[in-house]
DNA sequence: GTCTATAACCGGATAGAC
DNA sequence: GTCTATCCGGTTATAGAC
């Protein structure tokens, strides 16, 4: 059962020999007719399958993505700290794209060019992204966190854009194991649920922290949303 | 006096030509070609001149930021506030670059790719890169700040890659006059100057803290040193 | 309609003649 | 220093095969 069908199956040996390549040589190293004539296609064929070469990574970027939010269930089922949760969901992602970390790096230098398809910020981004803002959601429900009202609705958002920051650092993170990452996630995380817990109390400055984390808030989901398409 | 040679009009020739069409129409959509006809000359001369189209904009971001430190001096000696100092210099930046405002997204997109000459962290643009933290060490000295120890000697790197950060959002934001950021910088500003007098008292987690920003600021110059050609 | 193959286009970049 | 001719690789158009 479940053969795949003769354009799946050349689909996904264009696939998996785009990605290897990539791997191997680099991404801008590889170009489409190696990939066409390595997998046994013609150009054209490839291009039929993928309207971009960057379609290549994206589609690999979406399948982790999408594995790591079923595995999201039994880390929640697990605990209800907070930040026992959140470690484990960032843990979990680091480790799906960790065979690809290498390949990550094409969507880490693009990221800031929102017009380009593979942004993790991207419009062709958009559904990855608002279903894993609705994952870090589901993490805090039923947490044990609390915080101050005016940061309930941007929690999600903030949090998910700190994630997308570890992620993009691990991706460069040339130290062993990326244990320079690691270390750093573990103090940030830290700090973080230590900062939630005090915007809780009377703090002089509490208001002009709160308006700062707010505008920029707004500020950065402005600009990911106005992400368009190249003209 | 000081006419320039006919090399060097042709070169300042395609500049300005290749400054407008950029602006015109996008950088993207500019070609070599087009810039080179509208200049008068052939393809081969526009690269004989500048190896990269890239470069093109690496010149003009040179130039701004050249003018900008020569007129660091005046800021200083106007008062020993280093908040007042820095933000009259994150002012002046932005003021300068404001005409290209447009023109500086090429950067931004590029910025997290080391390995593109046009990043502002690329090899090519070592030399600004030190010039520009030599500038921020310049406004710390004889100003009225006083840090932890710890902080020394990274201060001028962290507070250089948080004007590079606000100098980034405001390539981006398109509110009228970059307002938002306008307000962002204020409030982050104060925040920084407020988090720099607290770094002196005692307070429960601040070896910790003090220990993940020298761990990040680390990481970054690494990352940004380690910055190479494309092979 | 689904897929494949070939040729062509476009623009960044280079080589080498003058 | 300037030009022409050329390469190279992403992408597209097109013509057909199944």
């Amino acid at each position: 059962m479940s053969k795949l069908s003769k354009s799946d199956q050349t689909r996904e040996k264009i696939l998996t020999v785009g990605w290897n390549l990539f791997q191997k040589k680099g991404f801008e190293q590889s170009s489409m007719r190696d990939i066409a004539q390595t997998a046994g296609v013609a150009t054209g064929a490839a291009y039929y399958y993928f309207k971009r070469k960057e379609d290549l990574v994206l589609e690999l970027y979406k399948r982790v993505q999408a594995e790591c939010e079923k595995q999201t269930e039994q880390v929640i089922a697990k605990t209800k700290s907070f930040e026992k949760r959140f470690y484990d969901v960032i843990q979990l992602n680091l480790k799906q794209l960790s065979p690809y970390r290498k390949l990550m790096l094409v969507l880490a230098e693009n990221s800031m060019n929102f017009k380009n398809s593979v942004s993790p910020f991207s419009v062709e981004n958009k559904k990855i992204r608002t279903s894993a803002i609705g994952n870090v959601n589901k993490i805090i429900q039923g947490s044990n966190i609390k915080v101050h009202s005016s940061l309930l609705n941007i929690l999600p958002t903030i949090l998910w854009l700190y994630e997308m920051a570890i992620v993009l650092l691990w991706t460069y993170d040339s130290s062993t194991h990326q244990k320079k990452t690691q270390q750093f996630l573990k103090l940030s995380l830290k700090l973080i649920c230590i900062l939630l817990k005090i915007s809780l109390l009377p703090i002089p400055g509490k208001k002009g922290i709160l308006q700062m984390v707010q505008s920029i808030t707004s500020m950065a989901t402005d600009i990911i949303q106005r992400s368009y398409k190249k003209p």
